[in-house]
DNA sequence: CACCACCCCTGGACGC
DNA sequence: TGCGTCCAGGGGTGGT
């Protein structure tokens, strides 16, 4: 579900909480949403970083010892101060008890951070430091989104035929977009989502890059995007969705030029674009 | 190698 | 109220 800005907000909202917090009690409730063989949860360990790539979001300890989560369509990571009870405890996989120093005086605020993912396409995996993760998993993935260069974007989108809505999904071309991003980014660089990547101009791949820093920025300021149940680590929605040009809006008229949205499935996702402000390249 | 269809899993919205 | 169907922001894998 959340994409690079509600990621972003995410770390956002977490660091005042997690930074020098040390994590007293960890209980796994389901082993098989730890996807590596090793499991270590940074059971008394102190938080000394939040490290974010893509729609990946790490949590570095002391030690170095890192612990990634990736919360795939479903997937909530909340801080729950202790005198409270859990939103909701169903589908609640993980709870980090901690110690935080991040309360409202500065005073140590005891709590639980805790992971949800009804649908399970998320998880968590254990590395001894962020080289290791950076090293064995993030150099999979391309540059973020965020800060993408327009030059890097081009040339990666020259080298494959897939439709440009595709390509920009696959994070291995570029980390942080997803379904609702890439709309908005290829509405607002006027470009159809079906154009083949590599027949695209540069200089509209320039365009989709700067649209994509653009969008991701404002998303994050919005504090994301929440369709369903993404929530910040205080458990807040997101209002980007206030300001979705297309996503969610097929049928509806082009804030542009009036013109009737249109939705169409490319790669097996949802598409909405206006087939009159949106430059098909074939 | 590149691409695409399919699968993973649950819950919410909607039609009957 | 209950049941069936469809849809959903994620990614991996195996077949062509």
């Amino acid at each position: 579900m959340p994409e690079l800005p509600e990621i972003a907000h995410l770390k956002g909202s977490l660091e005042p909480l997690l930074l020098g917090a040390t994590v007293r009690r960890v209980r796994l409730f389901r082993r098989d949403v730890v996807r590596t063989a090793a499991v270590n949860l940074l059971s008394g360990r102190t938080i000394r970083g939040l490290v974010r790539h893509g729609k990946e979001l790490a949590l570095v300890s002391d030690t170095g010892r890192t612990v990634l989560v990736h919360l795939g369509m479903s997937g909530q990571l909340s801080f729950c101060p202790t005198r409270r009870r859990l939103p909701r405890p169903d589908h609640v996989h993980c709870v980090w008890t901690i110690e935080s120093q991040g309360g409202p005086d500065g005073h140590s605020v005891r709590g639980r951070l805790f992971f949800r993912d009804p649908r399970r396409f998320g998880g968590l995996w254990c590395f001894d430091s962020l080289e290791t993760l950076e090293s064995e998993r993030w150099s999979r993935l391309g540059p973020d989104a965020l800060a993408i260069k327009a030059a890097i974007l081009s040339e990666r989108l020259r080298r494959t035929t897939r439709a440009v809505k595709t390509a920009l999904l696959d994070q291995r071309v570029v980390a942080g977009i997803g379904n609702i991003y890439a709309d908005e980014i290829l509405f607002r660089a006027a470009v159809d989502p079906r154009s083949s990547a590599h027949r695209v101009p540069a200089a509209k791949h320039r365009d989709i890059a700067r649209a994509a820093r653009a969008i991701l920025a404002s998303a994050i300021s919005a504090g994301g995007s929440s369709i369903r149940d993404y929530r910040d680590g205080n458990g807040r929605a997101g209002r980007f969705v206030q300001r979705h040009k297309v996503y969610g809006r097929a049928g509806h008229a082009c804030v542009r030029c009036r013109t009737t949205l249109r939705l169409l499935r490319l790669a097996q996702r949802s598409t909405v674009f206006c087939p009159s402000c949106q430059e098909l390249f074939r």
